[in-house]
DNA sequence: AAGCGCGCGTAGAACGGTTTACGTAGAACG
DNA sequence: CGTTCTACGTAAACCGTTCTACGCGCGCTT
């Protein structure tokens, strides 16, 4: 049999401690700048690893370390908040070892778990859960085994692991007032579909208890009316219509997320009603349409971007061995337009 | 030394083939369902790893075979087109092991090769790009380490890796027919900006040649107008502008994405213009918002869910074997709405 | 009956990092 | 000058899979 002809082999960690003639394991230490090298060496080996073009295996580092791996899970990619907020996420890692890597679960809790638990599987060395579907105890056992950060899930009963959100009554009151100040009466408020684990941990549900408190302090309690309706375009329209069609139909619909009040502000051109004359929407997450001049929406802006950036910094100090649970919160602030101003 | 109590261990391999009173080997062969097991064993082991709650550790199956892990790379989150092509890819990924993970390069090259790098790093099965902006060279490069599929990058001088597009020249070929039907005769083409390596392989210029063509096969080859800009609000609705500002204003805009047509849309509406009495738009993808009433904008449906799954089933095949490259080809059909007809 | 191929299963060597346990040299100290 | 630290490096074990090479027994051919 004669000899194969050496090809080119993967440069692994030996190949690098070889060139720069010293042990793998001072290699390893430079590349986690771990304690205990000099600088020569540290030298030394970066040159080496700059000719060489090493790059680390994450698998095999995933077999005893880290793997430099974030893993971000949003609920859908229609909604272009879900931007906003891995823009803020890639702001914090910019400098960064770590790499974002995205899981989407469709809005399913299913395929939440699925997905956490392929990311657990791969090693990840932390978890940025966004609007999650899963009942706090879910959570609680994820946290158990893999550093997570919940975004848009309020901490009720102090929860083992750290959540970013804003202060969703207070932007429900917010728009409430803004309404009411404008003139609008019988303000109605569309919210998500129930799922199966409701709860007071929800940002809808948040915003409902902000919504109807409002209501109630404007003198309103008689006009309070919420309605629920799923993600799609026809749920939404359907919840939409059967609104305005109703005998004593609202003069102002505010929605829970943007995407939602484009569909009710669509139904609403449909049915040939002027707004904000006949009917004023307002949205949630001031994502980049609500200022397209034809529909001009009113909007919450939550700041996407500082709630990603949050986060991101969050899960790396857990990764890092905090261990006490933290709680960031952004105030949420009003953002005017056509869809609640006749004037303008 | 008191011996420390055995915490709860992981349920490895070899858990598994203790329980199931069968070799370590054995149980891999079941997992990769490889040749040369017994139905017998096969079931003894199932029954055990479902016993267990097993579950294969990725990083470890990373030093040796597959991570069963394939990566998805996207320019950006705002465009749903993306979200449509996604959709296809869980549907076709729906009964494999195969877990698609994204990463999203904000339609920088330098993104784009650092997360292909940092997809490699981890061992991922396969890429698919999407809307790459990496020049040919570099793709072929990439498809040497790694299995990829190119979704919206033009077959151009045989490359070595699989494709899938749609016909964008048809597509282009489409719109300005209709437009020109609809009575339409100065149709401007709104395209992207040009990036450093601007090819024929750019779905753009595909648009763009098609575009021509059908111009000048109408005898409307002098009122042909190209303008390139960028992705953002500002450049996008700067050009719509000083489109329409100039002294022979287009009486019909094609854009490149449905994105950017809401940008002109909007820019239209803030100047006071008639879509589509006095400016016809036509958008590029059919997405969701298309149909909402406030847009009811025409566009070409090229069929996310089909790109997104007919690229997965091609990069399996890669996967397991295939080397000839392969190229799908989806054919577009136009979604006429009231941004083009005066009637409806 | 020896030989052969086939179907099923096994033992053990990789894979490429991180981490532990342990040298070793030189400085500081009494 | 011997001892003790401290700072830096080293060798080797280890992580959980896959994969190669091989063993065994059975039935079929010659």
């Amino acid at each position: 049999m004669v000899a194969i002809p050496t090809q080119k082999q993967r440069v692994t960690i030996r190949t690098v401690a070889e060139d720069a003639g010293v042990s793998v394991a001072a290699v390893s230490k430079v590349l986690r700048d771990a304690y205990g090298v000099s600088d020569a060496l540290r030298g030394r080996v970066q040159a080496s690893i700059a000719k060489l073009g090493y790059r680390p295996h994450a698998a095999a580092r995933g077999m005893r370390g880290q793997t430099y791996t974030l893993g971000l899970l949003m609920p859908d990619l229609h909604n272009p908040f879900f931007a906003d907020i891995l823009e803020g996420v890639n702001t914090a890692l910019q400098r960064s070892q770590y790499q974002p890597l995205l899981g989407v679960s469709d809005s399913a809790a299913g395929t939440e778990l699925a997905l956490i638990d392929a990311m657990a599987d791969r090693q990840m060395d932390g978890i940025i859960l966004i609007g999650s579907r899963l009942p706090i105890n879910e959570l609680e056992r994820v946290a158990s085994r893999i550093p997570i950060v919940v975004i848009a899930h309020h901490p009720i009963g102090e929860p083992d692991f750290d959540t970013v959100n804003n202060d969703d009554r207070l932007g429900a009151t917010l728009v409430v007032q803004h309404l009411v100040a404008a003139g609008f009466k019988h303000v109605a408020y569309l919210s998500q579909e129930l799922g199966a684990h409701n709860s007071d941990t929800m940002v809808t549900t948040q915003r409902e208890i902000g919504y109807r408190a409002a209501m109630h302090e404007a003198g309103l309690s008689r006009n309070i009316q919420v309605v629920h309706a799923g993600q799609t375009s026809r749920e939404a329209q359907n919840a939409a219509r059967q609104m305005l069609e109703a005998r004593h139909p609202p003069d102002a619909i505010f929605c829970w997320t943007d995407f939602i009040a484009l569909e009710v502000l669509s139904v609403a051109r449909d049915m040939g009603l002027d707004v904000p004359g006949d009917l004023a929407i307002v949205g949630y997450d001031n994502t980049w349409y609500c200022d397209l001049a034809q529909n001009a929406l009113t909007s919450i802006d939550q700041s996407g971007q500082v709630l990603g950036l949050q986060a991101a910094r969050l899960l790396i100090e857990r990764i890092k061995g905090r261990t006490q649970a933290e709680h960031y919160v952004v105030t949420p602030r009003l953002v005017a337009r056509r869809s609640t101003q006749p004037g303008s």
